[in-house]
DNA sequence: AAAATATATTTGTATATACAAATGAAAACT
DNA sequence: AGTTTTCATTTGTATATACAAATATATTTT
């Protein structure tokens, strides 16, 4: 069934959790080459950006809470994708040489699911929903 | 920190489970005068409205697989909400008394919930990011 | 009529996520 | 210097969700 057939298909909530969950699934089918889900795929491009990033300022850019991010740590770490280094109270992520030799890998993923998504979507449509949902997005900020 | 100042704020997986996430939140706080979750409510709501409404049925008009409807339709039977007809393979769901008598404060929630996106977002802009995303919903159906 | 297939639902298991409480470390205040 | 407060992270617990396998019923085929 279409979302637009459903009752609720006008029902703000509704909508953006329907997409979400299909968004989602095509990202997941994107990102199994390397065993990753999604958000631990972007957990590790940002520390592969920015080596020693602060598990703190990890959870801004993903916007999940910090305990989110911890559990994302824990299972990257387990991989031996990063280590955690303590300095002070805070903690600072690094990536291992193994995710640094998986680069060419993440990016071929990208790939894959922007292909996936202009296979469905003109540029010009995602921009735009896009840029919509980030303006609602930001409205709602606590 | 916004979502469009994220690293990834021009992801559509990015940005679509973030909006996703902060709206649920606002519904959750809607929805906790009946101490239902947005699903749960969504759910009975259908039930309410078409009594006897196939399990199938459910699942497809919120969007969720049957086995997550299965679960919901647990939980709302423990509550005494719900009860479940096996009629042949299928199964039909009927709203209790006491979900009827739920209606009420059911609206009250819908309300709740409608103005507190309206304080934050104008009809029109609400309007035009659902159509927009039920749009793109609809072209990613497998 | 019996066997095979199709359909609807549930159950087992695993996921990402969040909240609240606990921990640990630094900073601020007597 | 010692105590309190604040801040960053982790842990305990609970959530909704999905997939795959199991179950149960109906339909089709032979």
């Amino acid at each position: 069934m279409k979302t637009s057939d459903s009752k609720y298909c006008s029902c703000l909530y509704f909508t953006a959790n329907a997409l979400a969950r299909k968004v989602e699934k095509i990202a997941i089918e994107s990102w199994k080459k390397v065993d990753l889900s999604p958000s631990h795929a972007y957990l590790l491009m940002l520390a592969l950006d920015e080596p020693g990033i602060q598990a703190g300022r990890l959870a801004d850019q993903l916007q999940l809470t910090p305990s989110t991010v911890s559990r994302l740590l824990q299972k990257l770490e387990t991989k031996k994708l990063v280590i955690r280094g303590a300095e002070g109270k805070q903690i600072n992520v690094y990536p291992t040489q193994k995710a640094k030799e998986m680069k060419p890998l993440l990016k071929e993923c990208i790939d894959d699911a922007s292909e996936r998504y202009s296979k469905i979507l003109s540029k010009e449509e995602s921009k735009q929903l896009i840029k919509n949902m980030s303006q609602v997005a930001d409205k709602l900020e606590d």
